[in-house]
DNA sequence: AAAAAGCACAACCGCCTATAT
DNA sequence: TATATAGGCGGTTGTGCTTTT
């Protein structure tokens, strides 16, 4: 049995949002927030013909205060194309970097312009080529962390990052062997975000120091 | 001026994950 | 522990605008 449908698509409005629907959802979202309830009863309550998912995406990448569309700069350029050699098409993680970017946003312009400049060379390349991660382990029991403080500050393409927590679990493999998994939760300057999966995700084997120089890193003291 | 092609971006689809029951 | 459900995400498509022929 697949799973049910969300909404029932017969009796829901498509396509573009009209100006009366916007000011509608962003009434009511401004009256009773965004986490009053849920996102699929919400088109009922605020009197939408929508899918919940469909409020949601308008709400996220549209209506939300502060968002910016367009005109992006060559610094979050840079920021893009780094962040995407490094953690590969995970637009949310890279859209938090950038203040008043949406993941959709990020996306479409990576897809329609950013990809097109790297490709004619039009973004300078900021560091040699980073090295392939080692596929993923399988885990079969839950990991354990302890975490370490360090104080280090890191360079990064022309970033000073800063690893606010590393931690470090034993993992054991399915094959019965057990190994080590480096992580950190890293701070962008001026982000209220950090990136946790940075080094969560590739750093199986590796101690913390190995792995920020395997990517790029460079260690500033 | 009209048609075709290209482009930008909003929106949808379906899968995965987290959480509640 | 199993199942159902909602939220979140990335890939893809649709649509309208602009540029080219």
């Amino acid at each position: 049995m697949g799973r049910a449908p969300c909404c029932d698509k017969a009796n829901v409005k498509r396509g573009p949002w009209s100006p009366e629907e916007d000011e509608t959802l962003r009434t009511y979202l401004h009256k009773h927030g965004t986490i009053a309830g849920n996102w699929i009863s919400l088109p009922h309550k605020a009197g939408l013909k929508r899918c919940g998912k469909s409020c949601r995406l308008r709400w996220l990448n549209y209506l939300r205060p502060n968002i910016k569309h367009g005109g992006f700069t060559p610094e979050e350029d840079n920021i893009i194309y780094t962040l995407y050699q490094t953690l590969g098409s995970r637009w949310s993680v890279i859209a938090s970097q950038l203040h008043g970017r949406t993941d959709n946003d990020v996306k479409n312009y990576w897809n329609t312009k950013l990809k097109k400049k790297v490709l004619l060379h039009q973004i300078p390349s900021p560091s040699p080529p980073l090295p392939s991660p080692p596929p993923p382990p399988t885990f079969t029991s839950n990991m354990k962390a302890e975490p370490v403080e360090t104080d280090s500050l890191i360079h990064c393409y022309g970033f000073s990052v800063a690893p606010t927590m590393a931690s470090s679990s034993s993992v054991t493999m399915e094959n019965g062997s057990s190994n080590s998994i480096s992580s950190s939760l890293v701070h962008w300057p001026n982000e209220e975000e950090d990136v946790a999966v940075l080094l969560a995700e590739f750093g199986f084997g590796s101690s913390l120091n190995d792995l920020l120089t395997g990517y790029g890193f460079s260690q500033v003291n």
